[in-house]
DNA sequence: CGAGCCTTTGAGGGAGTTCAAGCTGGGTGG
DNA sequence: CCACCCAGCTTGAACTCCCTCAAAGGCTCG
């Protein structure tokens, strides 16, 4: 069976994703997940408390809401999708999750992870035992420095998120999202025009705060504007600036 | 001039909130945003970096977006919100902070702040150079902890804040703030049912997702159903669990 | 005490939802 | 190997909740 998707074949196939034996030191996502500034000695320690799991497989939880939380994880491979649950039961996706970004985090202030974690494809991720990330951020400034920032960071696109939901039309969500995962791909020196959507249409509209209808026909409405092209989850970026106009919004996530 | 909001000059007015001979041992607010188990000695270290400044006045800037980020702030009295500008130049409210609670951690990401940060009333804070933070973090475990416990909550609240906006109606979405500015004030030791909004119907609205219109017609809905009395910004809370019933969810914020 | 802003209330319209029905494609078992 | 199945996707039609526009009342602060 073919583990990776579409995109992460190309680039990270490179140093096998899912290959247990390699280090923070030379995982080609490093720049993306360390700390740029971590050095020889400190990448060693950063290594030491990292545990490389296998591979989940699609539809796998990590984690889920209430469970007690332990540990933050690095997605290496595929794409993980964080929910919860809301007080009638119904799914609010809250966020995606791709190779060299970090999940996890929500999980701090009670001890216990507040969203579920759930992989969209097989996917591969580094554990980060907590507690042995918060020694090690006490020794090493670089390390606290950089847990605060992604953290900051976190907060940052919740907040982009909560003013899209606030202002944006159903348009520029869809093209806002089709560029955000746009610029993570380049991020990560994949394309940024062409790519498969490894969420589903349901997954894209919980998100975006619309029905999967609103969704289908908004992405039909780009097709046909000559936007972008569209074959199932495969998606073709025609006319970046085009969608970034519509989208209207400066967005990082 | 009367510098405390009626919700303040309650309780909070004993030790005077405006007082800058305060120190974070004795202040009322402490073990809202302080690490509960911060003992003596340490109290005194981050007693040391604390910065109490002078209050500042309604409309008055605590900082603005794309500041250079330097501080956290601590809420001492009165009420701050926290907003960003979109593309086209709109508000997006994306936060309202009241005593004991911290402000300014989004700057942390990108070193510069995310958000603006205006006094609704007449309020005090205490400055937290972060640098000095962290150098204590560093040093002192409980610290660092309750400071990764600050941030992960604030990204829980900002996910609460996305789902809202995401699935809830217009009622639901008042209901659910006025059960949250409830509780937020039982945890300050006020009153659970009665208090001044210090905030505008625009301010709630922007929050919201919601135009002034509909906010105004939701709380008059909520008046004429004898859930809440409206007296301009004064609001009471006539049936507290028919609110929770209506807003239909599990808040913190 | 008047100006300007905030709030309330009403009437009409529109973007997105809901409901319903057909389509597509990947997996399964006969 | 093909027929079937079922989940996910698309498209259409009707409806609805909230927005927009408009106007009048009420506070607050100079």
């Amino acid at each position: 069976m073919v583990i990776s998707s579409s995109q992460s074949s190309a680039a990270e196939q490179q140093t096998c994703p899912h290959n247990n034996a390699i280090s923070c030191g030379n995982c080609r996502l490093g720049t993306i997940c360390l700390p740029l500034a971590l050095e020889g000695e400190d990448i060693v320690k950063l290594d030491e408390i990292v545990q490389r799991g296998r591979p989940i497989q699609k539809g796998d939880h990590l984690y889920r809401e209430s469970d007690a939380f332990t540990s933050v994880y690095a997605v290496r491979s595929g794409a993980i999708k964080a929910y919860r649950l809301t007080g009638d039961g119904q799914e609010q996706v809250t966020g995606f999750y791709f190779p060299g970004e970090i999940i996890g985090m929500d999980g701090i202030s009670k001890d216990q992870y507040a969203c579920s974690a759930k992989a969209l494809e097989t996917s591969a991720v580094c554990e980060i035992p907590f507690h042995r990330l918060e020694e090690l951020s006490a020794q090493v400034p670089t390390m606290q420095r950089h847990f605060f920032q992604l953290m900051s960071q976190e907060i940052t696109m919740d907040q982009q998120l909560i003013t899209m939901l606030s202002k944006n039309s159903a348009e520029e969500r869809v093209a806002a999202l089709l560029i955000s995962i746009s610029a993570r791909n380049a991020r990560r020196k994949l394309s940024k025009t062409s790519f498969r959507l490894p969420m589903s249409r349901t997954d894209i509209g919980n998100f975006l705060g619309l029905t999967v209808e609103t969704v289908s026909r908004v992405i039909s409405r780009f097709n046909k504007q000559g936007l972008i092209t569209v074959e199932s989850k495969e998606i073709t970026l025609l006319d970046l600036d085009g969608l970034k106009e519509i989208a209207n919004v400066k967005m990082d996530f």
